[in-house]
DNA sequence: CACATTTCTTAAACCAGATCAATTTCTTAT
DNA sequence: ATAAGAAATTGATCTGGTTTAAGAAATGTG
């Protein structure tokens, strides 16, 4: 995002596998990433980690409930990559009463934004097969096919590693 | 809501069954409920309805893409119970543009509860058994359990209702 | 009221995707 | 370079949920 309506931001350098905001926490920050790539995901009761979002180069990454409503933290978030963050501090947010409307507009922007790549996600989880939804992901972010490991892509489309590396093998035989 | 920052509605009367918006159209309106009782839903391949979002009274409902962007909608949106709604037409929202600073926050503040609703349902799908996710709809929605047919519910939970009726009899056996 | 239509349930066969376990790459640090 | 761990693949087996089909209960409608 060119523009940032948070101009006075604090950077942070993190290495692969920092957690950043840890489950049960009350989120201080939002995470902007300047470089490298986060994650957000939640662990199921048999410890399975699910992931939530992907946060590469310019994407915000947090726990809304958690940063906006000072709520306990239902995800995890962490660096995959070595990082290089802004943190959005609360008191930002707070600020938010007082921000200029042309600003406002542009967070707004942002957060309806949100609102239909999760709407799009939902509907594809709800209606198709882990082939599809493998097949929607390397078109819609074909830079980070190239870059996570399978894993993690496995992870975010509600899959096992196992079964992906079956999906992609039949793919390949096409 | 309480205190609509959008004043200037119409109200439109629907029968059960009426499509408001139709998969594909350009989204006019976004729906705020009065009465009655809206569902958005996706067709898959074979036809079968996955429901993206149930809207009762005092919720809003719309195809945001559409709205916002003027995107073909990708849900279609129908009464399921006579209703009563509010049409908020796009130019109210073009409006936002020159909406007084506590409007444009009250309206920023119901686009973070949307998503904060949404990441909710994201995880469950994600990380949760169907017969955790029916648990977790009666005791998040109880009047809606009371109101909506059974295969609704299902649908909304990505499943047959078929295998709802076996989670019910399951947990009715306890 | 009776009849039609939709909803809900039950059961058996079936399948997409999970689990478990072993093997083979691929990374990364030394 | 090489050792050691992490990531990816493969095969065998299992399971949560689907499909198909049928009947029972509820709901609407002339």
């Amino acid at each position: 995002m060119t523009n940032n309506p948070f101009q006075d931001l604090k950077t942070l350098q993190v290495k692969k596998g920092t957690v950043l905001l840890a489950k049960g926490q009350h989120s201080r920050y939002a995470y902007q990433v300047v470089k490298g790539c986060l994650k957000s995901y939640v662990e199921d009761e048999a410890g399975k980690e699910h992931i939530v979002q992907f946060a590469p180069e310019g994407w915000y990454i947090s726990d809304m409930n958690s940063f906006f409503n000072g709520a306990e933290a239902a995800v995890t978030i962490a660096a995959i990559e070595d990082s290089e963050v802004l943190l959005m501090d609360r008191s930002l947010h707070e600020r938010a009463k007082s921000m200029p409307q042309e600003d406002l507009l542009q967070y707004l922007k942002i957060t309806q934004n949100n609102i239909i790549a999760l709407n799009k996600r939902l509907i594809l989880l709800l209606s198709s097969t882990a082939q599809e939804r493998y097949l929607d992901f390397i078109t819609t972010y074909p830079s980070l096919v190239q870059r996570l490991p399978l894993k993690l892509i496995a992870s975010y489309l509600g899959i096992t590693p196992e079964f992906l590396s079956r999906v992609r093998k039949k793919l390949a035989s096409k």
